[in-house]
DNA sequence: TGATAATAAATTGCATACAATTTAAACAAA
DNA sequence: TTTGTTTAAATTGTATGCAATTTATTATCA
C-alpha cells in the first residue's frame, strides 16, 4: 500500500468524518424533534427565525447556507403547519417576508428542553462538545467567511 | 435574553456547525469529483470499495453507515456506469456482493489526486485538519461505536 | 421613457437520506 | 417437513440539497 493509497483511505478522509458524524448528530434529533413535529432541517429554520423574523428567504438562506430550492418548499411546510407567515414586501415584491406566527412562538418554549434532551442522548462532557463546536465553527469561517 | 434562549442560538449549536461544514466540504469536492464524473456519495462509497470490495451491501452499508434505501439506487448507478458489478452470493442468494471492475479500479489511479487537489481548495494546513479529523473522528465512535 | 440588466423566489430535475414496508431466501423448531 | 422467524435487499414515500432555468419585479441607463 504506497503512499497515495494511503490518503484515499475513507478513515482519512475529513470529508466522511463530517459526513457521517453530522447524519449521526441528525439521528440523535430524530426522536426529540419528532415530538415538536419538526425534521432537523425544520427546526434549525425555526431556530434562525426565532433569533431574528422578518428576514427575507435570501436573508434567511445566507444565514443557513441555503438555497431558494431547498427553503421554499420547506417554508411553504412551516407556512402549512401555522409556524410562520410568508408575505410579499409591499415596498419590493420580490422580496418574501418571514415572521413566525404566535404559535410558532409557543413553539419555541417547546423547543426550550431541546437541547438538554439532545446533551443526555450525547453522553459527553459539555465542555468537550463545546471545544469541538468552536473548532468546527473556525473551519467554518475559513471555509465560508460571509458567515 | 434568558439562558434558554441562548441554548437555542443558532451559533450554539454543535449541529449546525456540522451540519454546515459537512455542506461546505462537499460543496468543495463537487467541482473536482465532476472530472471523474461522481456525486460525493459515489465517490465515498468508491472509497471504500478501493479499500476493499467483494462485499455485501449490508457491510458497505455499516461502513459508510447508510441503508439500502439509500445504497440500493446507488449502486445500480455505479453499476450502469460499470464502475462495480452486482452479483447474487451463490452460497446465501440473499446476499448481493459489490466487486470493483478494472474500469472502476481505473478510476482509482485518476482519483489519487483529488486529496490533493481539495487540500488547495481548503487552503488551511495539514496539521490543523488532521487534528480536527481525528477529534471528529474520536466523537464519531463515541456516537456510533460499531464503526 | 423604453429597453436592458439585475435581483429574488419559484420551479424543475436529479441525487441523496431514511423510515417503513415488501419480497425473497435461509434458518429454526416442533 | 412444514410452518414460523429471521435476515438481506429492494421498494415506497417523504424531505431535503442543489444546479439550472424560469418568472416576476425592480433598477439602470441610453
Amino acid at each position: 500500500m504506497n503512499e497515495k493509497d494511503e490518503l484515499l483511505k475513507l478513515e482519512n478522509q475529513l470529508c466522511f468524518a463530517f459526513y457521517a458524524c453530522s447524519r449521526e448528530i441528525t439521528k440523535l434529533y430524530r426522536p426529540i424533534l419528532s415530538e415538536l413535529d419538526l425534521t432537523y432541517t425544520q427546526y434549525i429554520t425555526m431556530l434562525a427565525l426565532w433569533e431574528k423574523d422578518g428576514v427575507t428567504v435570501k436573508d434567511l438562506g445566507a444565514r443557513l447556507l441555503l438555497d431558494s430550492g431547498t427553503l421554499t418548499p420547506l417554508l411553504k411546510k412551516l407556512e402549512a403547519m401555522q409556524l410562520i407567515t410568508r408575505d410579499r414586501d409591499k415596498a419590493d415584491e420580490r422580496n418574501l417576508v418571514i415572521r413566525v406566527t404566535e404559535h410558532g412562538a409557543k413553539l419555541k418554549e417547546k423547543a426550550k428542553c431541546v437541547p438538554a434532551q439532545l446533551g443526555e442522548q450525547m453522553n459527553i462532557p459539555i465542555e468537550e462538545v463545546n471545544a469541538i463546536r468552536d473548532q468546527i465553527q473556525n473551519l467554518l469561517i475559513k471555509l465560508e467567511p460571509t458567515l
